[in-house]
This record gives structure tokens, sequence and C-alpha cells, in this order.
DNA sequence: AAACAGAGGGAAAACGTTTTCCGTATTTTG
DNA sequence: CAAAATACGGAAAACGTTTTCCCTCTGTTT
């Protein structure tokens, strides 16, 4: 718990001046063997690392990147994060990220303090664009992510629409015909999520219902089942906001001895990889969110190598369906003897 | 994306002097309402916002915490973060992380970058005791966890010897004879574990085998399940390194049409929150890995408030069994038909 | 009315770097 | 061998704050 020695100490140490030690440091300029050899000595003896943060106050840069997600424990971020992280140390950067736990006080506090620290950031957020002015205000090149951007600011996210559509898509098929979404209004995507699926079941002929949960949860999964399942008119598929709702959905249907996806049918959001173990494994779409995180930071890294931003506009990543054991071929007639039709598990 | 306003430029517009404005800002003085009210206005209109960095250099303090964590896409380490961070925010701190991705290299790298950028560490990690010397001499507030640290050093763990002999008692007592144990040998509790088990099935006469994983990962647990099944000396139940490693091999256990617990019990530990949900449901140990994160953050906190670290010692989190669906009796003369027996389904 | 106390406000040093500019050795060239 | 070019290395300003004095006003007390 010593003092930490300076570039002061070292220079004295070696015996030359301060300017010296720091340009060797930085390899902006060679000096004689003799030189180099005394600083290095003296760098080593003192196990001297120079303060980023005096570094930074001159060159105006930190060497790190921030991301804000909004649940960390949420695998979806997770991935997200993953793919962030490689792109970073790819470009020699460090990335530093912060949870804001879904709370916009909390989001506010903790990107004015991240934002400072870092010479970009990729912010995952339900905040209202008001609120994104203000952190556009920070001056720091910013990657908005999983929703639209106002104008002229780069943001990225998956085609939320098709998602839904596509799912729409497969239930119908399988001769669905009274679907639910369970849906998370404060999401941004929630709203595309929901046209989606209105229009293609519109399309058909078919209306939505919808019911709410109150944060995109394991928990408020298993909360809203109950309600869902005990409804004198329950549906025959819920799509879920994501696929941590799905899980806790699963889970109480089955505990209620709701046999999925005989008696109904449930698709996720995200393609998390846990949906493939739970019981039945989870049909889902996949948002890709590790490449999602990669292109975010590219999109960053653009930025701050001086690319115009209005120029990069919304990546929008295409989402795949992922099809598995928990949804299936709805059989009219007899209900109590449907049977999942053998599927290609899909991995 | 214009020039950020120093302090500089609100004194300027305010017309007062720039210690003025500081000492507004961080309210270590008073001033008279006009002077209050000039400042507040110059702030307000130019969007002022102090540069942390500037005020870290002075102050030495940054007003963050750093946690390092070797993967953020297992659960139990971000269920690790949300405890420190709930911890830090109560503290008014804001806490940033990194991933070290289990990379040595990149582990320094991280934690130098980090090191300077915080007031404290909370670091996991399977370095060498060597390598702790070496994030000690950043001269720092550093705690380990999920492992034992050197004599002076703070850390905290939880009781792996315990969890393991736990692991084992259930599983002599359900009748299994020939038991395994998936093991990763770089982890730091891999050795407690493996002597916690080992012990006691020692004491019941009996002997442990292992195989090891290359990883505490899903993959690895996939890949590691052939093997175990496919030897003739096939083990009645396997103890996994943690519960990504059991999801793993059960996924492919299901898939060679091994039935789990009646032809292998599966144990895993951490009690990630997906384990409830996997089928069967898994049967594993608590570590608490919030209560950890808080733990540990609390230890943080006491050291950056002075207080003396060798008097905090390692703090032992108590492991709790979590009795599921993936482990059972044994009925040992006919195997074929060995069903699980009714169990509270504990959640 | 003079002296005094106290409060409000400012000048300047400090934090640990990087970087620009300049002076001095050392070599190369004619 | 003199002159020019080059390579080395240093002095000092700058980055945006906080903090320690110190000075100058008020308003109060004798």
């Amino acid at each position: 718990m010593k003092k930490k020695p300076t570039i002061r100490d070292v220079a004295a140490k070696a015996d030359v001046s301060i300017a010296t030690v720091s340009k060797f440091i930085n390899s902006t300029q060679r000096f004689t063997a003799g030189v180099e050899r005394k600083i290095q000595a003296a760098i080593k003896e003192l196990e001297y690392h120079s303060n980023p943060l005096a570094r930074s106050m001159i060159t105006g840069k930190t060497g790190s990147v921030g991301v804000a997600i909004l649940d960390i424990s949420n695998p979806h971020f997770t991935s997200m994060v993953k793919g962030a992280n490689r792109v970073a140390l790819e470009h020699g950067y460090t990335l530093l990220f912060v949870d804001t736990e879904e709370n916009q006080a909390r989001e506010d506090e903790l990107l004015g303090a991240l934002s400072r620290r870092v010479d970009g950031l990729i912010v995952s957020s339900r905040m209202p664009e008001a609120q994104m002015d203000h952190i556009l205000a920070f001056g720091k090149p910013v990657v908005f992510s999983g929703r639209p951007a106002p104008v002229g600011v780069p943001s990225i996210g998956i085609d939320a629409y098709a998602a839904a559509y596509m799912i729409g898509e497969l239930l119908v098929k399988q001769g669905h015909r009274h679907i639910a979404y369970l849906g998370f209004a404060p999401a941004r995507p929630d709203m595309e999520r929901m046209r989606g699926l209105g229009d293609c079941l519109e399309s058909h002929g078919l209306t939505l219902s919808r019911f709410e949960v109150r944060g995109p949860t394991i928990a408020e999964g298993e909360r809203v089942c109950s309600t869902v399942i005990l409804r004198k008119d329950k549906p025959d598929a819920v799509v879920c906001y994501n696929d941590m709702v799905a899980i806790g959905f699963m889970g109480v249907a089955k505990s209620l001895g709701i046999s999925i996806p005989a008696d109904i049918s449930v698709v996720g959001i995200d393609n998390i990889p846990f949906g493939r173990f739970t019981s039945p494994a989870l049909t889902t779409v996949d948002t890709q969110s590790e490449s999602l995180g990669e292109e975010a930071m590219r999109l960053l890294f653009r930025q701050i190598a001086g690319e115009n931003p209005p120029d990069m506009g919304h990546v929008m990543i295409e989402p795949r369906l992922v099809m598995r054991d928990s949804t299936a071929v709805r059989v009219v007639s007899t209900p109590a003897a449907a049977l999942p039709t053998p599927r290609k598990r899909s991995r």
C-alpha cells in the first residue's frame, strides 16, 4: 500500500529528465543504449506504471470504451458484451461496462461517470429520446443498441418486426388460432414485435391478444403464466417478450400440469444458450447477440477514427428462426391426445 | 461533438474565479446568493460537467470500484456482479467491470488498465500466487474472490471442501458406488472439491475417479460427456465442476439416450438460476453468488475506509445443498427399471 | 469613529503526465 | 580540418481540476 512512483522518481533514479522517460515509454523517440538501459532498470526497480489518468488528461484519449447494459443477468446482454469485448481488445482498447439495472436515475448517474472515462460508449437503454440528447451532450461517440436512435446517431438492432412476423407465420402454419403476446411495454422493440405479430395474424384473419409483464425476467414469466393459463379462453400459443420470460412461463406451466407444446406452444426471442436445455427445448428467434455487440463496437470505432456518424445510419441485424420443441402442430380435434411431431432438433 | 466546457468557461461566464466555481460545485464553501445563482446559471447554460479525470488526479479518489471476472457468460459471475453492484451503489460508488475471459495475459493488461481508474478492486482469478503480488503492487485495496489469498490480503469464497463433502454424502446415501468428478484443474477451488469428495468417499470405503474438462463451460460439459458415458465402467453419478458443465453434460447424455437420474445421477455446483429449468432440474450446491459479491464489496469498502486488511482474513461462505431431480436413489438390482423416487422439488 | 472579527472570494501551487521547442554533442560531409 | 547535419536530451507549458493560503470587504463592537 506504499505510494506509487511517478515519472519523476524514475527520471531521478535514471538520472535523466522526465521528458526523456516519457518519450522512452511511449517510444516516440529513440535514445542511446546506455540511457535506455538506465530508464528500463529504473522502471523495473520501482515497478513504475504510468498513470493513465494523467496521460488521458493531456492526450484526451483513455484507451477504453464503455458499454452500458440493462441487466447483466440476462444472457442476451452478456453475449453482446462478449462480442463487444472481443472487438475492443482487437483494437487495443479496454472495455468497461456498467449494469444500469433497468433503473433510469441510476442509468443517468452511471453513464455520466462512465462517459468521462472512456473514448466512446455503447448504450443499451429504454430511455426516451429526450434523454438521449443528454447522452450525446457528453461529446463522446455513441452507438445505441437495441433501438433506433435519432437521425445522425448510429444505432444497431435486430429487425424486431421481421422476427415477430416470422414467429407468427410459424405458429399459424402449425395451426394455432388463438395466439397471445406477452409484452413488456417500456422496452423499445416491444411495439415492433407487437406490430409484426399483429400484421401477420391479421393477414390470416386472426387477432392477437396481449398480456403484460413488468420486466423481461424469468420471475415475470412465472408470474404471468398463471394468469394466462387460468383464463377460460386460454391461448393455443404464447409469444414471449424474450427467452427469459419464456423460460419462467414454461417452468410454471409445467408445475401446473400443462404440457408444452401439447397444450400450449411457447416461443421466446433472443436464443440465449440455456434455451437449448429447458424442457422442452425452447423454440426462439436468434437475435445474434454476439454479432450485435461486435457490430456495435465496430460502429463505435469507426466514429472514434473520425468517420462521420450520420453516414452510418441504423444497422439492422437479420433474425433467424430456431425451431426446437416448445412449439408443435396443433391437433384441434383431440387436444388431449396431441403429441409433438418428431422434428429435427436444431442446436 | 463540440468541445466540452471547462471550469474556466463557467468561471468566465459567471464572472467569478475558478476557485469559487470549484468550491461551489463541491459545496465546500457557501457564497452569497447572487454569486451562487450566477454560477448555477452558467453551469446550466454551458451544460458543464466537471471532468472526473482531472478531479481524480488531485483528490486521488475516483469514486468507482472495479470487479474483474473470468467469464461474463457464466451466471455465477453475473450474480456476483449484481451483488457487488448493489453494495457499490449504496456507498455512492460506480462499479466498473472487465471480463478477463480466462486469459492470463489479457487479465494482466485489463487489470492494469482498470486498477488506475478505481479506488479498489475485486478480483476473481486463477492466477498463481506470484501474480497476485503484482496486483497488490498497484497499491490499491484488493479483495480476492473465489480463492484464498496470501496472508494479509482479504479474500472471500465458499467452503468448497464442505460443498463437495456434502455432495458426496448425498450420493453415497443414495446408493451410488462409482462416483466421478469432472474437474477443471486450473481453477483454484478444484483441489478443494476433489479433496472433499475424495475424503467423503474414502470414509465410506469408496474411491473417486476423475475426468478433466478444459474449461468451466457448457461446451466442455458436452464434450466430456461422451467420453464418460462410453466407458465400460460408466460411473453411477458424476459431480461436475460447476452447473455449466453439468448442463452441457446432461444435454448430451439425453441425446445419447441416457436417462438422468435413472442411468446416472448428475450434480452441479453454484446453483445458477437456469438449473431449475433443465430437464431434469439440476441438483446442485448453492454458492450464494450474490451474497459473495456483496460481502466482497463490503470487505473492499472496509479497506477503502482505512481498515487494516490483515484483520479481515478469509471470509468463508457456507454452501447449501439444493436437491432437485438430477439425482436419485440408485436401484442396484434392476438398473434398467430404476426410477426417480418422488421427492419434494426445491426451487 | 476606530478597531476588529468574520465571511466571501481570488491567486497560485499542485496532481502526473505529454509535447513542443530548443540547445548541445556527435557524427558526417566537403 | 572546418562546417554542416544529425541525433540526443532537457526546460517548460499545458491538460482541468482541487486546495491552501491570503486579501478585501462588510458589519459589529467598543
